[in-house]
DNA sequence: CTGAAAGCGCTTACAG
DNA sequence: CTGAAAGCGCTTACAG
């Protein structure tokens, strides 16, 4: 009886078969190599389409020289951040032909280097997309600069690490943010930090110096509290700036849950936001506009940033390219454009001088 | 010149040489087959770790009857939800020496169906984790049952599709919330419905409805309004509540960025929450905890559904099992214990009546 | 308990 | 412009 015949899916015999031409052939068509007749093309796409033929990709993978995967290591301080990124980059991997894996990594556990070495030689990914802080971790560096795995690290760190890299420019963002506080008004502007191991904290703290230095205004260190990023960090800050004789009328936090976490030390202090307090956040985090007031933030561009990262590897990854992109020459680094977004968490300070308001 | 020996990567038959053994006997040692003597065994492995040896996934995929990839099919109503769902996921499949493959769909895309049938002719997954509102798309289950793929859905629709399921019971929490409400001293409790297509929206109402029927309360039509999830559905319909002349005390929303959605039109129209408006959420996503007061809500067992999810996926991979799994018994279907999460949304009514309460 | 042979479905040189 | 041959690195039957 038939055991076999019907059910079983096309492969690139059956093609060539039907159109009466070698596999090669068929080949040629579908990865678009020039030099095949034009009347020739068009019966192969024919058949291809009435079998409904699509290749496989680990018989693509294993007889040839990429993979058409791209990895994505995963780690998951704000899932806001890494979903945005990794949406666009799914996208724009599907438009390559590409498909997106990801990996989930403990940031600190002990055996990362080797997760990320199983993966890679399992996988052999035509490159790596490496987000925070997964981008600053050294031994997932190390390990990827090992098996030569091409990566793009999003990532506004100026450190090198000899890595291609799409970021946008959180300095100028932050200055930008600072200047719209002291435009409001504002002289006393506490800040709360990021973690100190990412890039991002020194160069939004850095931003802020930057605003305040130009305007003639000088930092309070008894205003400047060390975060980590997290909600609970900026309910830490907001307690400790707030809670001093000659409290600040704004704050900057550097990120948006941090920010929240000022927000919500506030509003349980009984304070107005903004009347009493001007309050800007750092990514435009979805909860940043989930909250009354909105926040007044910037908006990290991460689909652009995904799109480009991915862009940076697919288009690396054609063949024969292994000696030009592997010679001395600078990796490639690409700035995105950023947005500041003003929504209602800051306004002028109070006309008076209402230092008692805080508080016992 | 030695331009091949040395940066080569090793295969199964550099492992088999210099152990002495053929490459059939390696495998057999890496997949774990009963019957390799254990000296054997031990010696395999000495060599394997020796050379840092791994299997490549495109030869074993091509050979063998399995992938060891199994997709996810991502669409982003709320990151939080997927980045959840997802981390558990790639977590487990790293455990089981499989990969996480995520694809990136517009839910109304008119090609969904082309999408979803390239992703799975082109890597053959050993199975798919479909995760609301996807688990949803008639189109997408369609495709996904013609290719044969199994599947596993995250959601707590009852309406079959015949494929095996995952889920929390949504409408026992949504009544346990209710009931929270109730004992509260409530009566007069508005809701906010969910996205009509969504499972969970009718399951949560149902809950609900159950709720207040075991309490001999009657519900009001003019108390209920159908959202979408989004949080400005939630502001619309607390708008559209609280300005009725007897507004209700509490309000359930059917999800947690509707809630929050309450939250923010509370606050802006000078309301107390929790004493003039009692709120409670659904899903307890990140915002949740990140608001003053935080919202009381039901934390949604993402990562253990997820685990379970792959569980059912990898193990039934188990070559040789296409029979009787296809036979027609009734596809599995698991319910994961959820937790309710009492925080500072919720409080008694004001003891008297307050009907002019709220702003005209 | 172990192995030799065949084959998975493609791409890579190499010819013509 | 087109094709025959070899091979990628594993697993699957099948022997012994």
């Amino acid at each position: 009886m038939s055991s076999r015949a019907p059910s079983t899916v096309p492969t690139i015999t059956d093609v060539a078969e039907q159109a009466g031409v070698s596999i090669k052939t068929v080949s040629r068509v579908l990865n678009r190599e020039p030099g095949v007749h034009e009347q020739t093309r068009e019966n192969v796409l024919k058949v291809v389409a009435a079998l409904n033929y699509r290749p496989k990709l680990s018989a693509r993978s294993l007889a040839g020289a990429r993979s058409y995967l791209i990895g994505m290591l995963y780690y998951d301080p704000s899932a806001a951040f890494v979903g945005g990124i990794q949406k666009a980059a799914a996208v724009r991997c599907r438009e390559a032909g590409y498909h997106l894996v990801v990996e989930s990594l403990e940031n600190d556990a002990v055996d990362i280097a080797e997760q990320v070495e199983r993966m890679v030689s399992a996988l052999r990914p035509d490159g790596m997309v490496l987000i925070p802080p997964i981008c600053d971790n050294a031994q997932v560096l190390a390990t990827l600069r090992a098996t030569r795995t091409p990566c793009v690290l999003i990532s506004p760190g100026g450190t090198g690490h000899g890595m291609a890299r799409v970021a946008m420019d959180d300095e100028l963002a932050a200055e930008e943010l600072t200047n719209l506080l002291i435009s409001l008004g504002h002289q006393r502007i506490g800040c709360i930090q990021g973690a100190p191991d990412q890039a991002a904290s020194g160069l939004r703290f850095s931003g802020f110096q930057r605003a305040l230095a130009a305007h003639g205004l000088s930092l309070d260190p008894a205003l400047i509290h060390v975060g980590d990023f997290t909600f609970p960090s900026g309910v830490e800050g907001a307690h400790r700036l707030l809670s001093r004789r000659n409290p600040p009328t704004a704050v900057f936090a550097s990120n948006d849950d941090m920010a929240l976490g000022v927000l919500a030390a506030a509003q349980r202090l009984g304070m107005q936001v903004p009347a009493d307090l001007s309050i800007v956040g750092f990514d435009d985090s979805p909860a940043a506009s989930l909250v009354w007031p909105p926040l007044t933030t910037v908006r990290q561009p991460l689909a652009e940033m995904a799109r480009v990262a991915v862009e940076m590897l697919t288009e690396r990854a054609a063949p024969g390219d292994e000696e030009g992109a592997s010679a001395g020459a600078e990796p490639p680094s690409r700035v995105i454009a950023h947005e500041l977004v003003v929504r209602d968490s800051t306004a002028a300070p109070r006309p008076v001088a209402r230092a008692g308001n805080t508080p016992s």
